[in-house]
DNA sequence: TTGTAATAGTGTTCAAATGACACTAATATA
DNA sequence: TATATTAGTGTCATTTGAACACTATTACAA
């Protein structure tokens, strides 16, 4: 049991940046040298870990303004053969696009990816994002981080589907209303949203958007 | 947004060791240069994160085999304003001393605090100290996480009072002891404690030791 | 030996929350 | 104007959770 050498593993950040995209939940990946993986990369002397993750993302995908929630820190030794590598990892929820801004297109350097039926990843970051996947379904049932999900403004239905797509299971409508009501964390506008056909739905906000709440 | 210096911060653990003492949830504090703090230390180049934990548990406190889970990692650059350090925290379940083995005697190196009236602690201690005792107060409701602060043989009213300590308030014997029993984790093992006076009282043990499992 | 103090052990009842379930309303389009 | 499509609404049965008080068993003292 002696006391190992003190010299420094490498201290990253990666982070997994979930989107619903039709009717999948996916997650944006960065192109690396050796193929595709999460964005990330090291966290400066200086510099916050939450604000790291915060720059790679934006650098690498150009996202910026999202929900970050720090997930778990990897750091197997065997998990890089190259050189060890410690990696804080953090998911971010990504609204669906409304209109212009939102979700880039997936360009040279990033894609988006199934979470479902992910390609292979560098390193461990299928395993990264098989746990961030179980944490966003277990907050699902005791929060309000769906909401991060969500464009300013959006209907009930949308919501519905949003927990349906995570959970990978129907739910039923009128119980699902009567929860997310009961819970008073988003209003209707008073507007409706006449998308294409059909009767139109009410359109809802949140009350404290950004915030992330435990329910019960 | 230039990509910052990759010159590396020093890594660390830091674990929150609990146990139940008498009537109080206590830490298990180190001695440092500047102060008491928790233990832990530098990660060694190609130590695993948990095995850096339990060492450093090992070496400054004596304990071994016991149940460790990371908690989250702390990095805020002006945490420690002599170096940057970044500190992944583990928090640790010490079972109540059944006989000789188990806790040690708190020496000159180490010494016990109640985790409610904590003494200053070096650093960013205390906060972690904070948040590693409300994410066990959580974990008590929906898991099996307080077995692993019990003996290996326990009475339901040891294992009542356990809880009670930890959530800070009084429970209801009936509601208590069919909640447990519900859960089907612990069964009688025949015996009786005898200890002192009184009643004796039927003695449990978990059918799972070691394992913490979620409940519903 | 008998009484007393102390802890162990046990069910029921009411209220609240959850889960199952089917029809009408409003719009676009053919 | 008929039809297709999605939005929106309430009740009932079951399950779950919370409140609640007395008897049983032992050690010890009188």
């Amino acid at each position: 049991m002696n006391s190992p050498t003190t010299s420094l593993p490498t201290l990253t950040t990666d982070i997994v940046p979930f989107a619903i995209r039709g009717e999948r939940l996916e997650v944006l990946l960065a192109r690396q040298t050796t193929g595709w993986g999460l964005p990330g990369g090291p966290v400066g002397v200086d510099e916050d870990l939450d604000a790291a993750a915060r720059r790679q993302l934006a650098e690498q995908t150009g996202l910026s303004d999202v929900y970050l929630e720090q997930l778990y820190t990897f750091g197997r030794p065997d998990r890089n053969p190259a050189r060890r590598m410690v990696a804080v990892a953090y998911f971010a929820l990504i609204p669906i696009a409304s209109g212009s801004a939102g979700v880039p297109a997936a360009g040279d350097a990033a894609r988006w990816a199934a979470v479902d039926e992910p390609p292979p990843l560098v390193l461990d970051h299928g395993e990264i994002v098989a746990v961030a996947r179980r944490r966003l379904a277990a907050k699902l049932l005791y929060s309000t981080i769906a909401l991060q999900l969500m464009p300013e403004r959006f209907t009930l239905s949308e919501l519905q589907a949003v927990h349906e797509i995570i959970l990978g299971e129907p739910l039923d409508k009128r119980n699902f209303r009567k929860r997310v009501l009961a819970m008073d964390r988003i209003e209707a506008t008073g507007e409706l949203a006449r998308h294409g056909g059909r009767r139109p739905a009410r359109l809802y906000r949140a009350l404290h958007p950004g915030q992330v709440e435990l329910i019960k």
